[in-house]
DNA sequence: TTGCGTGCAAAGGTTTTGCATGGCA
DNA sequence: TGCCATGCAAAACCTTTGCACGCAA
């Protein structure tokens, strides 16, 4: 999976370094591009975009779509995270378009049930629970 | 949910009977267009997305996103889904873009867990698992 | 030196929107 | 008649791509 040649470039250092200053929350490639240019970097968006690809096939990062018309989402994983992390699920707000991401063991449990009872390979990184936030409902 | 207005205009009705004619089968807004010109019918793609909105809308079909660059999938779940009928659960799978649903106890209790212990109510008509089939995986 | 990474600009494709017109109730 | 739906075109949007140059190894 990293076994693709990397060199390690000024703009992949500091997309990294900004990654693992936000573990856990979700940015878009544009919110990427925006601290750069809040930092002075000039990086072109056609690299954040190629790096950004570059990790998730690393496995650094997940990729997450949440609809097809807002900007993709991803998410710092850790440097590790090839050793079986922790899976996250996202709840999205019809209403008001939140997004929830829960680490939940009795949602872990319906991955392994899908799997055993019905064969099915649920994906945590494509799945999104729609519906109704606390507040919305 | 289905309370809103709605005319009953021919585009509606020439719409909705091509999706009664592929029940369980993925459809793009293009093909919609594609199909509505082979039958010399002259309308307009804004009608279309839009009118594939409000059908999301009303639970008539579904709207499914496999990748964010490739167009987004729909599919006639027919007109008495949204008679609270048996629940039923959708799984996509994302390679050969089967769809299977499922009535399953275990997965309506996920449903309640999310409600009570996370406050999010789930809505089981536009939630879908994404993954791998049987065969796909 | 080799060839991957970068940056710019432009293209790509899907979906949305503004506005005047047409059609349902 | 009142209002929603339609249609056309243009815009918006995110993302990808072509190509020349720069830089890591």
């Amino acid at each position: 999976m990293n076994t693709r040649s990397k060199y390690k470039t000024k703009q992949r250092e500091i997309l990294l370094g900004y990654l693992e200053t936000v573990p856990g929350v979700h940015i878009t490639a544009s919110d990427v591009c925006e601290y750069f240019k809040a930092q002075g970097a000039k990086i072109g968006q056609s690299t954040v975009y190629r790096q950004l690809e570059s990790l998730v096939d690393e496995g650094i990062i997940n990729k997450y779509i949440i609809d097809g018309n807002s900007p993709a989402c991803f998410e710092y994983m850790g440097a590790d995270s090839h050793e079986e992390a922790e899976v996250c699920f996202h709840c999205k707000c019809e209403k008001c378009g939140k997004l929830i991401h829960l680490h939940c063991d009795e949602l872990e449990d319906i991955r392994v049930h899908l799997e055993q009872e019905h064969h099915f390979k649920m994906d945590p990184l494509r799945t999104v629970f729609y519906g109704l936030c606390d507040q919305c409902s």
